[in-house]
RNA sequence: GGCGAGAUAGCUCAGUUGGCUAGAGCACACGGUUCAUACCCGUGGUGUCGAGGGUUCGAAUCCCCCUCUCGCUACCA
């Protein structure tokens, strides 16, 4: 009998720096499904890998001294020590540098050139000389420059753009017609009200800001730009060719089963993924589930808020398992899931120490104790054994409904209450009032046997979630593997087998005070920065380059020292504050996208820099008068920029 | 501003097409037990089911309105 096939991918982790246990988590994920879907007996092909193009890299690594391929060797090779760690299955880590990969976007660039679906054209919008940017039509200021106020002129710089709207009927019609296909549902709304349904932009997929890309081989110059280069290599790291000499491996696995991403990266797998695929003419994949994030205490991971939890050092308080069974338990279908030490032990000790670990000693122990390690089914059956059965083999029916809906916390939730019904057995039957009978030797040998056939069912679910903690458990039974298919039958365990007589402990219960101490030793900050976030010194932004300008140029702007006289927000708008600003002797009113950092009591009094000679305009309906300075990091957070010592307000800055 | 989701026990959440005293896990308390990693088993909730109104014999569940939270998106001079 053949063997269904099974394609699934992660998205591809991009190598700026190395990746925190939110971006594990995906891994771990994807490996779970994996694992299963092997155990089903499906022919399971699993990719991974990183993405090393852009920008962003070629800074970062002259910033190190290093050429960006240094840069990103030693990136992927620490995530793949990561994902090696986490015991994850995958068949194939592809690296966007990987030769193979690189000439086969080159040919499909070409390929999609050729077919006219990319093209050469100009950044869509509008360009202003003097300031040298490029605006869309919205961003324009009654069909001005919004930044001096001057006409603009259409575009000018080339690029290569992808025909987006060709296909947008396509796709529309395959989503509705696929309800599967985007995952969870609630994103398919989404997708289709902000961008199907308005019409799709033609997306821009080359630059020419920065080398460190695939080349456009036709038009030196070019890289390709980072979506088409990334995305396509679900399709070239299983041996695509766009001349029509793909690998048998591709026909074989093509289309995906199922794409795993973030759902921060939703549109471009649900959106430009496909498109691509129908200019390709290959078919789509048949589904993409975007998974939600696990979120450090109160909020999303970042270096900056100095909570970031790397999966290794994770590993080594907890151990492989007892991380994967965190975040895969904790993650909820669509909300973000939330991960602290606090939690972690609570759930180590509680789940893996307590509920299962503690079982499985006991169990091994009583065996020892009454019978020399040897497990035999005596045959004394009780009703309370039907009970047992019925519950034990019920489970691997319940693992498998959630399974098929992704739902991977909740079938791990199902093969723990087969755990609990283990130890509720054990209280049922009470083997050491059954020892203290001589004439009950036959029903004792009979309860354990029951029980470690149960634990051997549990600890075969298991396998996809916990895989070193299942070898573990059928290593100390003795016990030979299982599939899925053997779990129909309880009593496979073979009786007169003799279990280990020092049962290893599975999982070590931990004291929260003592692990707490030893995170607080090796992160000092972290308690101190919650209080009062201080800038971090080796925190360093690098934003995309302006072209100089002439002082002439800088000669135009005038800035003066503004005094908020009142400031409240602007209803419409759920960003901008509107402040009535003194400078000089008059005052003006200026709205602001501030409202995240700043409230309108605290803006009041502050003295602040302002742009004076802007010219005006409307913003959500309110009229603007000017702008107010901020700086911004990469995280969004905002702070005023004010003059060191008291100034009058209407002061210059130059 | 547009579209969408949500508001249920101290915490995290389940509650299918409206139907018997609204559930689970964690935490907490008490009881039982001792094979085991001070573990396991059992028992325990007067919860305004966000506020208000409506439909119905009956609503957490359907309709209207209000408040708040969240997601995507636009704006963010």
């Amino acid at each position: 009998m053949e063997k269904q096939k099974y394609y699934i991918t992660t998205a591809i982790a991009y190598t700026s720096g190395k990746p925190h246990i939110g971006n594990t988590y995906e891994i771990v994920l994807a490996d779970a499904i994996a694992r299963y879907k092997r155990q089903q007996g499906y022919d399971v092909f699993f990719q991974t890998g990183t993405d090393e193009h852009g920008q962003k890299i070629e800074l970062k690594a002259a910033e190190a001294g290093i050429t960006p391929k240094e840069f990103v060797d030693n990136v992927s090779g620490e995530i793949k020590g990561i994902w090696d760690l986490m015991n994850t299955s995958y068949d194939k880590f592809i690296r966007t540098t990987d030769a193979d990969h690189e000439k086969q976007v080159q040919k499909i660039f070409k390929k999609m050139y050729a077919k006219g679906d990319i093209y050469k054209g100009h950044y869509e919008g509008m360009y202003c000389t003097p300031c040298e940017s490029f605006f869309t039509e919205s961003q324009l200021v009654d069909g001005k420059c919004p930044d001096c106020g001057r006409p603009c002129v259409p575009a000018k710089e080339e690029a290569y753009f992808f025909k987006m709207s060709k296909y947008a009927d396509r796709l529309i019609e395959h989503i509705n017609t696929h309800p599967e296909f985007i995952q969870p549902e609630s994103r398919k709304n989404e997708m289709m009200n902000n961008f199907l349904l308005p019409g799709l932009q033609d997306l821009c997929v080359s630059r020419t800001s920065f080398k460190w890309g695939i080349p456009v081989d036709f038009d030196p110059g070019h890289v390709v730009y980072v979506w088409l280069d990334a995305l396509t290599n679900y399709i070239t790291g299983i041996g695509y060719d766009c001349d029509g000499e793909s690998t048998e491996q591709f026909r074989k696995n093509w289309p995906a089963d199922l794409h795993l991403i973030g759902k921060d990266i939703i549109r471009f797998h649900t959106i430009y993924w496909p498109i691509f695929l129908m200019s390709l003419d290959l078919p789509l994949p048949k589904q993409v589930f975007g998974h939600p994030w696990l979120l450090q205490g109160d909020g999303k991971m970042s270096k900056s808020k100095g909570n970031v939890l790397y999966a290794d050092e994770l590993v080594e308080f907890f151990g492989v398992d007892a991380v994967r069974y965190f975040v895969l338990h904790e993650m909820p279908f669509e909300n973000d899931g939330v991960i602290t030490w606090e939690l972690m032990v609570e759930r180590l000790n509680s789940e893996l120490a307590n509920t299962l670990g503690n079982l499985v000693n006991r169990t091994i122990s009583m065996s020892n104790k009454y019978f020399g390690g040897v497990v035999e089914n005596k045959g004394a059956a009780e009703p309370v054994d039907d009970d047992l059965k019925e519950f034990v083999l019920s489970i691997p029916a319940k693992v498998d409904a959630k399974m098929d809906k992704l739902r991977v916390a909740d079938a791990i939730t199902e093969v723990f209450s087969l755990f609990k019904r283990c130890n509720k057995y054990i209280d049922e039957t009470m083997p050491w009032a059954l020892a203290k009978d001589e004439t009950r030797q036959d029903r004792l040998a009979t309860v354990l046997y029951n029980l470690v056939e149960s634990i051997c069912i549990g600890a075969t679910l298991l396998e996809s979630f916990m895989p070193e903690t299942t070898e573990k458990i059928l290593a100390q039974l003795h016990a030979g593997k299982r599939t899925l298919e053997d779990l129909k039958t309880f009593g496979l365990y073979e009786s007169g087998t003799k279990v280990t007589e020092a049962p290893e402990i599975l999982f070590a219960r931990l004291k929260l005070d003592e692990v707490m101490a030893k995170v607080a030793e090796r992160h000092p900050q972290v308690e101190e920065t919650q209080e009062q976030p201080e800038e971090e010194k080796e925190n360093v932004i690098d934003i995309e380059a302006k072209p100089e300008i002439t002082f002439e140029d800088f000669e135009k702007m005038q800035f003066q020292v503004g005094e908020i006289i009142a400031c409240e927000a602007v209803k419409k708008s759920r960003k901008l504050l509107c402040s009535q600003v003194k400078i000089g002797s008059q005052v003006r009113q200026i709205v602001s996208g501030i409202k995240s950092s700043y409230s309108p009591e605290e803006m009041v009094g502050k003295k602040v820099m302002v742009l004076t000679n802007l010219k005006p305009a409307k913003l959500a309906g309110i009229l603007s008068e000017g702008m107010i300075l901020c700086a911004e990091d990469a995280d969004g957070n905002l702070a005023l920029v004010a003059p060191e010592k008291d100034m009058p307000a209407g002061a210059e800055i130059c």
